[in-house]
DNA sequence: GAATAAATGTAGCCTCGGCTACGGATTATT
DNA sequence: AATAATCCGTAGCCGAGGCTACATTTATTC
């Protein structure tokens, strides 16, 4: 197959680094997405409800609720039974460098010329796999850029 | 939170499309991830095991097992019990996109300065978030610092 | 205050991607 | 040809994140 010469990416290595067990991986976007959600939730109507983020993440109530659950059991938030949702210290912090992650890479798309709607949607896709050096170098894009 | 003042993206929509069914898409994640794989390893050692992805990705044989099952069933690959998996057309254009798409990310942080290594960690991660339109705003990048 | 509506919880089912344990198939070695 | 080593399939478990259906609590409205 000649179209596979000169591959740029060695994807032959062993890499426990970028694929290390998905599932861990995947409920920390998880989190991620959840604290932020809330923290929005929060600021934009006073308070956050199961029903709130249903809506906004599409899904059903009751995904929600095990989630937050589970997210009330690692500390990010708190809420009790029929009782709004609210974030924990470390919730907080989370949300906020999640949100300003999230930012970065939203402006950076915006800024490759890419229109909003698609940034605002590939943002939130890429944001989970953004490592802090690799946001530091869009940081200083940006900051060329201006 | 005086911090989440002026927010640059607004979550508070309802978007189907950016958390579309997240089951779904991370389904064909992990199909991207092994046809790309299937071609890697056919095109460096001559031909795909089990065991060879199972090593690739750094899990049991019995999960790659599985998965090649269902990727069979989609008609992106094919085996026998014992044998060698092999891409079929449509598997075989899949993993010509997906390569494409990567080493494209790839090659794009490494223009902003990011190191070898964290380029092919995270490109790994963003690969699969990134839409048509956004890849060829990478490519335009690209080709301007060129 | 009772009836109704809306929000949340609970039970139980699904798929996906992890795993260990075990057994059968194929290949290599002696 | 027998043995060993390797590879692979199957059974069965788990957790995460989807769902519907139904029960309960809270809020509203009459």
């Amino acid at each position: 197959m000649a179209s596979y010469d000169g591959a740029m990416v060695d994807t032959s290595k062993n890499r426990s680094a970028a694929f290390s067990k998905t599932r861990d991986h995947h409920a920390q976007e998880t989190a991620e997405d959840y604290v932020e959600a809330v923290a929005d939730i929060i600021q934009q109507t006073g308070e956050c409800r199961v029903l709130g983020l249903a809506r906004h993440f599409d899904v059903s109530h009751v995904t929600v609720s095990r989630i937050v659950k589970r997210l009330q059991d690692e500390e990010l938030l708190t809420t009790e039974p029929y009782r709004p949702i609210t974030l924990t210290a470390q919730g907080l912090k989370l949300a906020k460098k999640v949100k300003e992650r999230h930012e970065t890479v939203y402006r950076f798309l915006l800024s490759l010329g890419v229109d909003r709607r698609t940034a605002e949607i590939d943002s939130e896709g890429i944001e989970h796999h953004v490592s802090p050096k690799t946001l530091a170098a869009m940081r200083r894009h940006l900051k060329k850029e201006r």
